[in-house]
DNA sequence: GAGTTTGAAACT
DNA sequence: CAGTTTCAAACTC
């Protein structure tokens, strides 16, 4: 149902312009009954209370997308009001893709904490949102990490990629006088991962040389701007540099356009699948390419299967692999005997580990092999996060511009969290630009990663290379490749 | 907090 | 595509 039309009904029926009348009358009328329409009622009365947040202010980043222009025209006022409700939980500051969170978490609800997990703030929302809206002023600009005259309005427009990323090279490296740094960078970071808040939700980096524009970098990699908490130095990843960030992640896609694919395979039919054959398929989840641990044992967050809370794969080329969510060679169980003869040390840290990955189980308590882990997502911070398949269309949903549009889930694995009532009403916008279709790796269900090599090649499903996570065919890629949106600008 | 280790990413 | 270098996170002391 059209929003507007429901706005404007409303309208007719409520004399008053109380904006609580008119949730609560929009709500009825969405969703028929007034019990039905208390939940979302309330959230958005949260949401309206939040105020000016609900734009990006107040260190909420606002993935709200430039949605609302399109599809209401002229009236700004109204589009925000309407749009605000139809993404009321996609707002986020941080995106964490391997990382889904806990969905149950307060969406919209954090501001500078970031502990809004899952919804993903992503580049193309916040450019396209600073864009829109360059008066509002967000965190970045309230930061004083960026003063300098250099909005986004009014840097100079790059008309390619090789501009950008020349201009990067080029910007003096003065900037880093301008930004306000962290007094005491380094620890920062960790100090607020290990304490398990929900500030550590965020991804936040530490880049020195980088300049937060290679996928060294966390916030880079997670397409999320860095923000304060970051410790990175000249960093270019933020929306003043929007057209640099763009371009260079329009660059790193060309060279491998699942570079900013989650990493870890989230698969929904888990249960299925691990049922099936557990020797061939160690966890219901899978690393994208797999590691390729040499010393870690795959026993240390240097693995990123392990980080992911993932088992290894067939993917994988780690030596010695004991990854406690699943072997490479699909042994897990012996997991502990192995971790006891390699000490204690390691089978309580991987037990802590797994504890922390999993709150909700009892402590050491092991993970439970079968557990679909679709429903152990975990955080590169160890913060358990919803799964991917919540947010896989929404996150970034930004998709301000309707980017995402993943044709409809198949429901029967989703959970119908509010999350995905929000995404769904996204996804009724059919306009995902073609050249996203062509590119993004939704829809490269073909997308194969080489076993034998980092690099992803797109394209071209060879049968005979079949991995884990493919072996269900490109379905169950939908769910597990969130839809990060390809930098291709859509016009 | 400083230094080391590790493996992904980038480069050649 | 394999080997090497660079990088930043993870880890140790």
């Amino acid at each position: 149902m059209d929003l507007l039309k429901i706005c404007d009904n409303v309208k007719k029926k409520s004399d008053t312009p109380d904006w609580e009348t008119l949730i609560a009358a929009t709500t009825e009328l969405i969703y028929g009954s007034p019990s039905e329409s208390e939940a979302f009622s309330c959230l958005l009365k949260r949401r309206s209370n939040s105020g000016a947040r609900v734009r990006g202010g107040g260190g909420t980043m606002s993935t709200s997308a430039p949605v609302s222009s399109t599809v209401v025209g002229n009236n700004e006022t109204e589009s925000f009001d309407a749009n605000s409700i139809l993404h009321r939980g996609v707002r986020r500051r941080c995106l964490d893709f391997e990382v889904p969170g806990n969905n149950q978490q307060t969406l919209g609800e954090s501001s500078s904490s970031c502990v809004v997990p899952s919804i993903g703030l992503h580049l193309n929302a916040i450019a396209m949102s600073s864009k829109e809206n360059n008066n509002v002023p967000n965190e970045y600009s309230l930061s004083g990490n960026v003063k300098v005259g250099l909005q986004s309005s009014t840097s100079p427009v790059l008309h390619s990629q090789q501009d950008a990323v020349q201009a990067v090279e080029e910007f003096p490296k003065s900037l880093a006088l301008v930004k306000m740094k962290p007094a005491s960078p380094k620890k920062k970071r960790r100090k607020s991962e290990q304490s398990g808040e929900g500030e550590s939700s965020c991804k936040r980096c530490n880049c020195k040389k980088s300049k937060c524009l290679k996928l060294y970098c966390e916030c880079f990699a997670a397409g999320v701007y860095c923000i304060e908490p970051c410790s990175c130095i000249d960093c270019f990843n933020k929306p003043i540099h929007e057209d640099v960030v763009l371009a260079t992640r329009k660059q790193i896609e060309s060279r491998n356009p699942l570079a900013f694919a989650p990493k870890v395979i989230r698969n929904s039919d888990s249960i299925i699948e691990v049922g099936d054959d557990t020797s061939k398929t160690p966890a219901s989840a899978r690393h994208k390419r797999g590691c390729n641990c040499k010393k870690s044992n795959c026993l240390k967050k240097y693995c990123e299967c392990y980080q992911g809370g993932v088992g290894c794969s067939i993917n994988c080329r780690c030596e010695g692999c004991k990854n406690a969510f699943g072997r490479k060679d699909g042994s897990l169980f012996e997991q502990d005997e192995e971790n006891e003869v390699s000490g204690k040390r390691v089978t309580a840290k991987t037990q802590q580990n797994a504890e922390l990955f999993n709150p909700v189980a009892p402590p050491s308590t092991p993970i439970p092999y079968r557990q679909p882990l679709s429903q152990l997502a975990i955080s590169s911070n160890n913060r358990l996060l919803p799964p991917v398949s919540h947010f896989h269309h929404g996150a970034s949903g930004s998709s301000s511009s309707g980017i995402y549009n993943i044709r409809k889930p198949d429901m029967s694995m989703v959970s119908h969290s509010r999350i995905e009532t929000i995404t769904e009403d996204i996804d009724d916008d059919d306009d995902m630009p073609e050249n996203l279709l062509n590119h993004s790796p939704m829809t490269n269900m073909k997308a194969v990663v080489s076993p034998n090599s980092k690099r992803v090649s797109l394209p071209h499903l060879d049968s005979s290379e079949e991995t884990p996570w493919r072996r269900n065919g490109g379905r169950k890629l939908i769910h597990s490749i969130p839809s990060f949106p390809s930098l291709t600008p859509h016009h």
